[in-house]
This record gives structure tokens, C-alpha cells and sequence, in this order.
DNA sequence: ATACATAAGATTTTT
DNA sequence: TCTTATGTAT
């Protein structure tokens, strides 16, 4: 069994596998010999585009098993996404069995920080129950703490939006960087050593600002018994730095796109391998998009110090693309060289796949034309294959979600059957928060965002006056804002000035009956049933909401999505410490999987008979015979807002605009690798930007490089 | 406190 | 163009 996984592998792949085998064997003869300081054989693996390297981990991992014996149970497998993990896991079960698997920590850095804070939380001081902040609702926090700054910051004229600072806070969070660490001090390393006085006193204002926000943002999260993404992790490096006896289950931890791990998950990983020290990572710098999510690729180079004799192993051969598909994007990739300062590792990519049709450049008019064109050259492929392409074949990649409008008429227009991966769209939808609210709440009454949203849905004649008395007496009390509520209720607590009393009976009496609920045990798609049910929630959609049919649609989806998160239960950790373990409610499940998960991770029955709409960013590991990608032109690829916010992102040392560049080339050299057999870019001279009509060029990475390269241009 | 009007403003990428 | 935030009248 073993051995046959070998068969299917290339010499640098089996390599990669073997590699394990070598190291666990002088790991268990040194271990016989009762030899306490053990070497380790930590592998790094440089794979491009199409070389197999989810087979080759998924493989790796099998050979630990089967042949090596390894426990299931001691491997920690890391996916940069739900939908990879997923897909990993399916793979697995054909190797070892679906009982292996389930042992096997599998997940996302998120994911699995999550397990075992759930479990183990109280030793880094958090309750079981903590609440999974979106980003949303960071935002509303956010929103909230920058009010009182508004006069103060439009005197010194500077301009900041809740977007911007949590996007601060998040970057400020993903480098460990802490409120006191950004409050400016004597000399601010923020400033710029060629800012004029007068702009660095301004810079430091903002500073100061910002760190103030940052440390009430934090505030409010603690009180709300509430992690956001970053804490997560944060939390996480707390938890097994301090506490190592609940990393000891690890042997061996894999991380797929290791090129796109921050400094804190680079950080986890060394604190989950701290027993063992052995890791295996696979990553592809050239496939490095997530700079802006602080991604940092010094993290290969971190390696090679922090674990000593590291190997290194290349994967060059691709088994996807057609010849000249290979061709276009590696002349994509290598163009920036020379102006490059930073040496990017020279990987050759090697085929043997035969040139195939040249990868096709189209110009049109508008983006009308352009979508147009896509869907009529999908239903002329297919009916030219001859049924051997289907729609499940073609690929549309996106640079942002907002072309995909255009696209997904054009393809109903035909008659195409298509779906949109990835994104939170549903999961932002208005009635899935004000479902997700009340389960919340009910689960953590501390989780302030919840209540907020809540309590004046459906309307109960608490605006905002009510609300903000609410909080802020809460807050006197130091109680939860519900207790409170609850309390007024009970007139245990007397009444507010403008009464609350009465408006708020309803409020108590539903959460008081979904608690209970809860605690007897309700499924959450039950609850979901009774909550829309005692709340009247479709009327309320009736009356309030033209659309009412398609939320409510929604919310039936919800239900779906809740039954099936339940049923395949995720692989709990089997961790031996002496500290009592919480408990973890298939409600609290649910609402975990509905933070953490993004739409189309879990894939559908008909899936493979449709079309994908997906960002590039979301295609990332995804691969179809077919892919086109629209707008492919200067100011989208590469994504240009306004030149003050260049200049403002220069200033605050965030992303150094030929870095930006970089990044977005990258991206689609990423793009263009997804393809099998035909590729194809279109760009428009016109083209509708937030409303308005815009010229628009070829963006430079092709113009540059269309007459050196085989491409056909129409 | 809410409903309705009018005005700005906005469109990266995701856990 | 379409969504969201703000303001005003009830």
C-alpha cells in the first residue's frame, strides 16, 4: 500500500515523501538508543504552479502512516483555506481511510487554533464560549470608538474611516505588534525621516489616535468574551508557548502555501513543532498574493535558521499546462527581474505537455461586450468539443468581486449555469447577522456587536439613545449588557429614564427561550426555526424589505448550512492535560463554522456542471482546462484607488507601492497558471467604474511582453 | 423613534 | 450605477 503511493510520484516528488521516511527512521534508531538531543529533518518544499504539491503532502502524510506507523492522531496538516482543507481531507480518505483522517489535525491556522482554544482557553485566560469576531463587526466596533475622535482628527485635518484603522489594527496585530508597541514615543518609528515638522507632528497625532483606538478595540473585544481573526492565532502562540504540553501531540507539521504565512502563524508553527521540530512546508514565492494580509515570504529564510538542516527540494515539473500557457505566464513572472533588487529564487518550470493553441488576447469595446464574448465562446468551445468539455470545464477569474456582476448576466443571458466561489457574501447578508446575532448571544451573552444588532430587531422601539444608556450603565455595573436588560426585566434593577422596561419583555422572553432550548440540547438548525419563529422574522422581512422572498430564501439556506455543519463532526483534539476541558455545543459549532467558513467551501452536487466565478485570490490551488480573465488592464491589474491613498500608504510605511506591483503580477501569473489547455485575457478600451465611463489600457504586464511571446491577438 | 428623503461615496483581494 | 450614511418631518 505504502509503496504504491510511490509508484504514482516523480523522483522529486517520491523524494519528498521518502524524505520522512529517512528522518523518522534516524529519529527512532537515535530514539532506541535512548539519545535525548535529536537531530531534525525539516523539509522545505519549493513547488510551482501545477507540480503536484497538494499529492505530494497529501501522499507524505499517508507514508507517515502506513508505512512509517506514525499516529494519525500526532500529524498536524495546515491549509491556507476551509475549501483546501476540505479537499485534503477528501483525498486522505481514499489513502488512509476516513477514520485516520479524522484523527489527523487538519484545518486552517484559524481552524485549529480554534479546536483547542475552545478546549484549553481558560490557560490563557478566555472562556470556551468566546465569540468569533468578523471583520464586520470589527468594523462596527471600530466605527463606534472613532466617533468621539471626529472633531479632533477633521482639526487636524486628517482624514481615517473605520476600514482603513481596522485594516491597521489587523497588520499591527499580525506582526505581534501591540497598542503600546504602536503608541508613538519620543521618536516615532512611524514618521519618515524626509516628512516636514509639521507633517510629523500630524503623523504622531494619528498615531496616537490610532493606538488609543487599537487599545479600546481591544478592550471591547475582552469584555465581549470575543477573539477576532488575528486573536485567534495571537491567542493560539499563547496558548501552546506557555502551555507546550498541549502541542506535545505533534510529530510532524505540514504547511501548504507557506508563502502566504504571516509572522504569527510562522510563530505557531514553531510553537506547535516545538517538541518534535520537525516541519514540512510547500510554498511557492512567485505565488505570494497576500502581502496585503501581511504575509511575509522571509519566512522560508526564517526557517532555514530556525530549523536547523533544513532540506530543500524543488518541484518543476508541471503536470497542468499547456506549453505555451507556460510559456506566457513564466515571461509574467520573470519580466519584473531586472528591476528587481530582491532576487526571486530561479525556478525553471518544465512540461511535457505539447504547446497547445497560444494563450488568446482579446480587445473589446465595452465590459458588455466583453462578458458577452465569454459566455458565447463557452457555448462555442463546448458545443465544438464535442462532449468533451462541459461547463464545469471554464473558469472566470476575477480581479475583484465587483465585475462579476456583468459576467454572471452575460452567462444567464445564454443559458449558462455558473456559481460564485469563495467570498463571505452570505455570511454578510443583513438577515443571516440578525440570525447569527440572537444564536450569539444566546451562546455568549458578553458579545456586545450581538446585542447591539439584536435588540431592536424586529423593532422594538430601542434606537440608538436606548441602546448607548444600555451600554453605558452596563458597563458602570461591569455587567453584560443583557444581564442588564434581563435584570430591568426582572426589576431587579430599576427602570431607565425613557422606559425600557416594557419594550424589552420580548427581547428577554426570546433569548430565554432559545437559552433554554440550547441547553436541552436543540440542533442549531432547529433553533434557527424557533428563533425565526418567536421573532416573526418573516413578517418582519415583509414589511421592511421589498426582497423580502430571496432573504428569506436565505435564511432557509442557513438552516441547510447548520444542519450540515453539525452532522460531519470536525476532528476533536484528543489532547491529555491535567486542566478541565470545556465543553463544546453543536451550537457553538455552528457558529464557529459559520465565522470561519466562506460560501463555497463545501462543495454541491452540481457543481461540476457549472461554470466558476472566482477571484483570483479565491483560484488560488484550483485548476480548469479553460480559464478566462477579464480586465486584464493598467489601474486593475495592477489595482490603482487614488494617488492620495498611495502617497498616504507610502507614508505609513504600509505596502511600498513597487512591492504593491509585485504582488498583483504574481497574482496574475497566478491567474493564468490555473489553466489546463486554453487560456484566455481580455481587456476593454471603456469600461463603467463606480458608475462612470473610463478609458482603459492593456494592462503594462502584457503590453510589454505580447510581441516576445507567442500570444494570439485579436 | 421611525419613515422617508436626499446626498455622498464607492468598488481589491480573505481567515 | 447602486449602495450607504445623514438629515428632516412625522
Amino acid at each position: 500500500m505504502a509503496e504504491d503511493l510511490l509508484k504514482s510520484l516523480n523522483s522529486a516528488q517520491t523524494r519528498c515523501v521518502f524524505q520522512v521516511a529517512s528522518c523518522s527512521i534516524i529519529r527512532a534508531l537515535i530514539y532506541r538508543t535512548g539519545v535525548t538531543h535529536r537531530p531534525d529533518f525539516p523539509l522545505q518544499i519549493l513547488a510551482g504552479p501545477g507540480s503536484g504539491k497538494t499529492k505530494v503532502l497529501t501522499s507524505r502524510i499517508a507514508y507517515m502512516i502506513l508505512h512509517h506507523g506514525m499516529d494519525p492522531s500526532s500529524i498536524c496538516a495546515v491549509t491556507f483555506t476551509n475549501k483546501a482543507a476540505n479537499e485534503m481531507r477528501a483525498r486522505l480518505v481514499k489513502l488512509i481511510g476516513k477514520d485516520s483522517v479524522n484523527k489527523v489535525k487538519l484545518g486552517t491556522f484559524h481552524a485549529i487554533c480554534a479546536l483547542f482554544l475552545r478546549k484549553y482557553g481558560t490557560s490563557v485566560g478566555l472562556d470556551g464560549n468566546f465569540t468569533i469576531c468578523d471583520s464586520d463587526e470589527s468594523k462596527r466596533i471600530v466605527t463606534k470608538l472613532l466617533k468621539p475622535y471626529d472633531d479632533f482628527l477633521s482639526s487636524k485635518d486628517i482624514q481615517v474611516n473605520a476600514a482603513t484603522l481596522c485594516s491597521l489594527i489587523s497588520r499591527a496585530k499580525s506582526k505581534g505588534e501591540t497598542p503600546e508597541d504602536v503608541m508613538p514615543r519620543k521618536e516615532s518609528r512611524y514618521v519618515s525621516s524626509k516628512a516636514a515638522a509639521s507633517s510629523k507632528s500630524t503623523n504622531e497625532e494619528f498615531q496616537r489616535v490610532f493606538a488609543e483606538i487599537y487599545r479600546d478595540y481591544e478592550k471591547t473585544l475582552r469584555k465581549s468574551n470575543s477573539l477576532d481573526f488575528d486573536d485567534l492565532l495571537l491567542f493560539g502562540v499563547r496558548l501552546f508557548s506557555q502551555h507546550p504540553r498541549y502541542a506535545a501531540w505533534c510529530q510532524h507539521i505540514l504547511v501548504d502555501e507557506f508563502q502566504d504565512t504571516n509572522a504569527v502563524q510562522y510563530k505557531l508553527m514553531c510553537c506547535i513543532a516545538d517538541a518534535s521540530r520537525c516541519a514540512t512546508v510547500v510554498g511557492d514565492p512567485d505565488q505570494s498574493i497576500y502581502g496585503w494580509r501581511s504575509a511575509d515570504i522571509t519566512n522560508l529564510g526564517k526557517m532555514q535558521n530556525d530549523f536547523p538542516n533544513v532540506a530543500q527540494i524543488m518541484l518543476e515539473q508541471n503536470y497542468r499546462s499547456a506549453g505555451s500557457i507556460l510559456a506566457m505566464s513564466l515571461a509574467i513572472i520573470s519580466q519584473g527581474e531586472l528591476y528587481r533588487h530582491t532576487s526571486r529564487i530561479a525556478k525553471t518550470l518544465h512540461t511535457d505537455h505539447p504547446l497547445g493553441p497560444l494563450p488568446m488576447l482579446r480587445s473589446f469595446p465595452t465590459e458588455h461586450d466583453e462578458a458577452a464574448f465569454i459566455a458565447w465562446e463557452i457555448n462555442r468551445m463546448i458545443a465544438q468539443s464535442g462532449g468533451m468539455l462541459g461547463f464545469g470545464d471554464f473558469a472566470v477569474l476575477l480581479r475583484f468581486n465587483a465585475i462579476s456582476r456583468t459576467i454572471e448576466n452575460a452567462l444567464r443571458m445564454e443559458g449558462i449555469p455558473n456559481r460564485m466561489l469563495g467570498g463571505h457574501q452570505f455570511f454578510e447578508r443583513a438577515e443571516i447577522k440578525d440570525t447569527l446575532a440572537y444564536l450569539q448571544l444566546v451562546d455568549n451573552p458578553h458579545f456586545e456587536p450581538a446585542f447591539s444588532r439584536a435588540i431592536n430587531i424586529p423593532p422594538r422601539g430601542i434606537g440608538d439613545k436606548s441602546l448607548g444608556e444600555i451600554l453605558s450603565r452596563a458597563q458602570k455595573l461591569g455587567i453584560s449588557p443583557l444581564t442588564l436588560v434581563e435584570r430591568i426585566n426582572d426589576s431587579i434593577i430599576p427602570d431607565l429614564k425613557p422606559s425600557v422596561k416594557r419594550k424589552v419583555q420580548s427581547f428577554v422572553n426570546v433569548i430565554r427561550s432559545l437559552r433554554s432550548s440550547a441547553t436541552d440540547g436543540m440542533e442549531p438548525a432547529q433553533l434557527i426555526g424557533k428563533l425565526v419563529e418567536l421573532i416573526g422574522y418573516q413578517e418582519y422581512l415583509k414589511k421592511s424589505q421589498p426582497d423580502w422572498d430571496t432573504r428569506w430564501e436565505n435564511i432557509q439556506e442557513l438552516i441547510n448550512f447548520a444542519s450540515d455543519a453539525t452532522t460531519d463532526a470536525p476532528n476533536a483534539p484528543v489532547v491529555d492535560g491535567d486542566e478541565p476541558s470545556l465543553q463544546d455545543t453543536p451550537l457553538r459549532q455552528f457558529l464557529q463554522a459559520s465565522m470561519l467558513s466562506s460560501a463555497g467551501d463545501q462543495s454541491n452536487e452540481n457543481d461540476d456542471e457549472k461554470v466558476s466565478i472566482a477571484t483570483c485570490h479565491a483560484a488560488k490551488g484550483l485548476e480548469w482546462p479553460v480559464v478566462f480573465v477579464p480586465a486584464v488592464e493598467h489601474g486593475t491589474f495592477p489595482f490603482y484607488r487614488s494617488d492620495d491613498i498611495h502617497e498616504e500608504r507610502q507614508a505609513y510605511h504600509l505596502i511600498h507601492p513597487s512591492a504593491l506591483t509585485r504582488s498583483i503580477r504574481r497574482l496574475l501569473y497566478v491567474a493564468c497558471t490555473r489553466a489546463q489547455t486554453s487560456l484566455y485575457l481580455t481587456h476593454t478600451s471603456k469600461r463603467k467604474v463606480a458608475g462612470v465611463f473610463k478609458s482603459r489600457d492593456l494592462s503594462e504586464f502584457i503590453s510589454k511582453i505580447r510581441y516576445n511571446y507567442p500570444v494570439r491577438y485579436f
